[in-house]
DNA sequence: ACATTAATTGACCGGCCGGCCAGTTAAGAG
DNA sequence: CTCTTAACTGGCCGGCCGGTCAATTAATGT
């Protein structure tokens, strides 16, 4: 209302997408109002439906722009990391969990994705979770990790313990003795990377 | 309508509970309306009102049922057994998985919880988590498991992984390569136990 | 300058929502 | 047998919801 800013159908399709990605991710697609999204991006509600449509269109759209800023913002990170060490690994993991820690509407995205039980978003994932595969995997030809284990199932492991660690975070706080974000990571390191460890491997007993 | 049963209290108040659970488990509590749960357990919405008050209060009364009953169905699972060795802690972290991936509504139940960042629950779990870290303490006592650990951090980590592998099922089910269940379980718990195991622990490299 | 296109608005609609209330009816106590 | 209590019903209400539509207004091409 104070701000006739010129026409820019680009840019108010942004501010749009913004204030809808704000509001959907902290209350839920079911419990965000038109009006409410409207209200916060300064544009009335017809608005919003002569550019995306309907509700759920708008969501699809936030859920496709957010989830695609997610997955090209990790992606260069894999591609150019190797994990062809322990440390590597170290610290490929630790920046991961360092991401998810500083981008809480990463994780209340994903979070209602997985509530939707939306399997699209899964399939793009699945591309970085691949390059991450193909690392350990490349580590365990080198012999520097197990062979035994299906590297998908590491990078799954590891990308699904700092999901929850954040995603349940206000719940496992709770918890008596439990630590810092950095202790519960020092920790988790221990066990992934040295039950990784090729060394440890003949110690099956039934 | 057609069921014009004797009348009872603790009866009805128990078949509106059940399908509140079904339909918020299933829906989230911001899309269900009053009007569906009165439907689904033959009781006017009046009805439900008398007894629980409002939508709220019918949610907390739900989410206080079935999260009791989740609790007390882990409890003595946790005080009988015992984690003095390896094979015990991985029938421990088998069976919690199996438990997860034959009660999917707990699995959602977790997840809005989660969503809402509601932390009285997270006190209630945390005395089962508790007791689970005793018993891996006695083992780090004991010799068995290495030392260097928060206790509490081992059993979030598997609690967390099982959690997280039912929650996101639909999404990372699309990644390449991955495996079914037991796979997975297979591949975690390889990882998991022989990263506990004492003789790994001098490989700590800077 | 003017016509065309598209961004933007405000008013309106039918429908569903949660909550309330004044009654009705069954069970149990005396 | 009656009185009390509480389980239970049906109908009503104000309010908010998502969506539509005709009208307005700013850019843009010619």
């Amino acid at each position: 209302m104070n701000t006739p800013q010129t026409r820019d159908a680009e840019l108010t399709r942004g501010r749009i997408l913004e204030a809808a990605l704000d509001l959907f991710v902290a209350k839920g697609f079911a419990d965000v109002a038109m009006r409410e999204i409207a209200g916060r991006s300064n544009v009335t509600r017809s608005l919003i439906h002569h550019h995306f449509g309907n509700k759920e269109a708008l969501w699809e759209a936030v859920k496709e722009q957010a989830f695609s800023r997610y997955i090209e913002q990790q992606k260069p990170e894999l591609e150019h990391a190797s994990m062809a060490d322990e440390s590597l690994l170290r610290s490929a993991v630790t920046r991961y969990f360092r991401f998810l820690g500083e981008n809480p509407q990463v994780v209340r995205l994903l979070g209602w994705i997985h509530m939707e039980g939306d399997a699209s978003c899964g399939e793009r994932e699945g591309e970085i979770i691949a390059l991450g595969a193909e690392r350990i995997r490349q580590a365990q030809r080198a012999g520097v990790f197990r062979a035994d284990i299906n590297p998908v199932h590491a990078v799954t492991m590891f990308v699904v313990t700092c999901a929850q660690w954040f995603h349940g975070r206000a719940h496992h706080s709770q918890w008596p003795g439990i630590g810092s974000d950095d202790e519960f990571l020092d920790d988790f390191l221990k066990i992934f990377v040295d039950g990784l460890r090729i060394a440890a491997v003949d110690g099956n007993r039934p």
